[in-house]
DNA sequence: TTCGATGGTGAGTAATGACTCACTCACTTT
DNA sequence: AAAGTGAGTGAGTCATTACTCACCATCGAA
């Protein structure tokens, strides 16, 4: 009765991913609570009953998403390469530029602290998958390098989690409190990168920074 | 016909103050969308009708919380004491210290970050009150140790927010992560204001740190 | 042509949500 | 004693919500 036979029928697992797209877009927006499952549908094209169809409960909707997005690796083997060559300051400014890049979804994050937030059962997965995979690898690292003798001999989990700290922070402030960034995400980096590896005290006399830092 | 005349009437000024109270728990515990005025109600003993006789709709409630939950200024003063005698460590351990401190409400947090979530109207002024302050003033010590020739020349604000970041991060993971935290919350802050004062990377040769960090 | 599978819907339903209202206490004030 | 007043409530109202159900449409195979 809508249109007679215009477009295609998407198949159903088109309609699946349609509806999970929709779904954590809104869920990213306005929490599990604060969505309805009209304005879902609405927002997939299709009836709501229809969401009833592929997916039992509400909920079940949320936990599909939640156990969708889970995607990282990608980055981690080319930490690995740097680490093998002990350039410090790629390491840290890969996570931290991984971590920060602005294309990524600024809904994961949401959709990340409303599942911390409204206790949802599958938070903790989403959790390790997102975030702890980041400062666990950072910290095998720093360990590393204080074996090396490189580093100070501070404890590497509470090191990597405080660089991941400043990171993640700065996302914070401007995707959810909408603090405006007065610098490019490069400078940013390399700034949070050179401060954390070389410290906010000038060293006596001379020269500002030892070497690298040009971009 | 409940209590004939046992416990005596609170009156208007303590009804609201429980009311706010009740409600605080529960917003920052499951969010705005996730409480209803009767749970809110029940938690402070009065019936649903009282809620609305006090405050004229839920989102009035959550405005008066809010509102209310704005008092920092006790500890600015102590830091711009540290801050006159150039007490790097102070400065840095007094702030850091503050927001991390144990006792304080972790429904204060959770309250800020469902009320940027959510979108709340007051969220903003609920920021600045509680998080603002602290990257301003620290902003604000960071510019003139800069021109002092003690910093180095990094982008203030930036830096403040790195460190705030790292601080506030923390707090995040134990309080709403769930993550246990395997050091004292002294340990911790030292470990920061070390970590950002001094850097990561061991200076040539001989020992780790120069002086302080005994405690 | 029939048939069954697949993809879809309009019109519910029961529960719950925020919010209202007519009313009652208990305690002054006159 | 009469009247008033502020604190408080039980029992609603009405919209909305998650979820259901009986039913339709299209299509490839038998």
């Amino acid at each position: 009765m809508r249109q007679p036979s215009r477009a295609i029928r998407p198949s159903s697992r088109e309609r699946q991913a349609g509806l999970i797209a929709a779904a954590a877009s809104l869920f990213a927006a306005k929490g599990f609570n604060g969505t309805t499952t009209k304005e879902i549908a609405k927002a997939a094209g299709v009836s709501e009953a229809l969401v009833f169809k592929y997916f039992p409960t509400k909920r079940a909707l949320y936990a599909a998403i939640l156990a969708e997005k889970v995607t990282v690796n990608e980055l981690l083997d080319a930490v690995e390469e740097a680490a093998k060559k002990r350039d410090d300051h790629r390491v840290f400014t890969m996570i931290a530029s991984f971590r920060i890049r602005p294309g990524v979804d600024s809904t994961l994050l949401r959709l990340l602290l409303f599942s911390a937030l409204e206790g949802h059962e599958l938070s903790d997965m989403f959790f390790d998958k997102h975030h702890k995979v980041f400062y666990d690898h950072l910290a095998a690292y720093i360990r590393t390098r204080i074996d090396d003798g490189a580093f100070r001999p501070l404890d590497p989990l509470l090191t990597a989690r405080a660089f991941i700290g400043m990171v993640v922070h700065h996302r914070l402030l401007h995707e959810i409190f909408g603090v405006p960034m007065h610098q490019s995400h490069e400078d940013t980096v390399a700034t949070y990168v050179d401060l954390f590896l070389t410290g906010l005290i000038k060293k006596s006399a001379g020269h500002t920074t030892p070497g690298r830092r040009s971009r």
